[in-house]
DNA sequence: TACATATGACTGACGGGTCAGTCATAAACG
DNA sequence: CGTTTATGACTGACCCGTCAGTCATATGTA
């Protein structure tokens, strides 16, 4: 009874497309006047606000402290529903942090390199698209859970760092190496560490998460500094 | 990760109670006949050694998923003696992280601004000390809770900001604040946004806890280039 | 169209494990 | 002795995951 199963890997593909499909249902538009949100809904939007509504409980309370009963209510769905469309809480997580971050990187990975454009135009561009589409969103919440909850969960952590760390890192590698190959960088220390470039979102995501009540940290003001910085100041070539 | 299932661990809580110094029920020897030795040790003592396996405990597991059992049973102690030195879970935590933080901020404080001393080498003897007392000490579990735990507490991410992150951060204004008047640094970025100074020292503490199995980082690299980034690399005077 | 039957998405009360905190008891002191 | 300190079995609340039952809708029948 109750056998709690251990399983290591994450939430196979396999049992979750089949909750998905679960066709039939939909058609929710057409009969909106039904009243009764039950079973009106397509199940892929149920999913969508089982999703939403376990980001902002993990995001508020942290993986242990969130509760399914209120991932429920505030999905206006009964308990019961999570378990047909995720196995259980931790793919629920899982599933939440992995799908909203690739999104990112693709978008990121489509601001690529062009010889056309100034390397520091680029890494403008991807402050720009992090500050809009991370710290102006719920998103940011996920990077916090990532840092916190991680070093529990290594197949998120590695999964992480496969898709989107390793990935951003080398776009940044490339970035700056061509800066400093156009003679526009001061210094090799941004692409010999790229993570230099990042470390000050890092900083704001946390900042965000910590102080932004006690002291707001002026993130545009930040970043434009940051971005002297790598250059090299009042360095010119 | 549910990690319900104590009884797999396989006597977690002994071993590490061995582990820890040959504490509890030490003395055995000299006290043989009367088996329990109970009060053996000074109250201090025993309340370090409860801080030491909360520590320990708090950042293998996280707040919510850290069991005061297994923490009495690595300090050596009584489930119920725990209660005598702190009033609660909450409690014990805040202590831990409170009390910890504060002689290192008085060490860093020490490392103050002389007149005949280059700021920047008072800013690689910041990283040094960082480097040494945190990155290469359980402290950096501590930091990285702060970062985790600390929206969930009010209470202590208002001190640290107070303790720790204002007066930090005023240290660093100040000395590259004064690198900048002296004209040692290409620009006064580092001066009018002291986080970008430690920024990497975050980067490294998330790293060092998410990726350093996967990927280790090499902080000396890291920070030595980070050096050169503030300074406006080959920048000179 | 009207009615009967089948389907399966959804529900929510409940079982059962877990764990923070308590307290009666015991040991160590002075 | 009485007092202080320690113990660990115990309790009660809490919450994850389950499952027998419900009911909106689809399908079958005439």
């Amino acid at each position: 009874m109750s056998q709690r199963k251990r399983r290591a890997g994450m939430g196979t593909a396999a049992d979750r497309a089949a909750a998905v499909s679960g066709r039939g249902r939909d058609r929710a538009d057409a009969a909106p006047a039904t009243g009764l949100g039950a079973r009106t809904r397509p199940a892929a939007a149920r999913r969508q606000a089982i999703l939403e509504a376990a980001l902002t409980e993990f995001a508020a309370r942290g993986y242990e402290a969130a509760r399914l009963d209120d991932v429920a209510a505030a999905a206006g769905v009964a308990k019961g529903t999570l378990y047909l469309y995720f196995k259980d809480k931790q793919a629920l997580f899982e599933e939440l942090v992995l799908g909203a971050l690739t999104p990112i990187m693709d978008r990121i990975g489509a601001a690529r390199l062009s010889p056309d454009i100034k390397p520091l135009d680029v890494i403008e561009m991807f402050f720009a698209l992090f500050q809009k589409e991370v710290l102006g969103t719920p998103r940011k919440h996920l990077l916090r859970l990532i840092i916190a909850e991680g070093p529990r969960f290594p197949s998120i952590a590695e999964f992480y760092y496969r898709e989107v760390v390793m990935r951003g890192l080398a776009l940044m590698r490339e970035i700056a190496g061509a800066a400093v190959a156009r003679g526009e960088f001061a210094t090799d220390a941004a692409a010999r560490f790229p993570q230099l470039i990042v470390a000050p979102l890092l900083l704001a995501v946390i900042w965000d998460g910590l102080f932004s009540n006690i002291a707001p940290l002026e993130i545009d003001g930040l970043l434009r500094a940051h971005r002297d910085l790598i250059s090299g100041g009042g360095w010119q070539p």
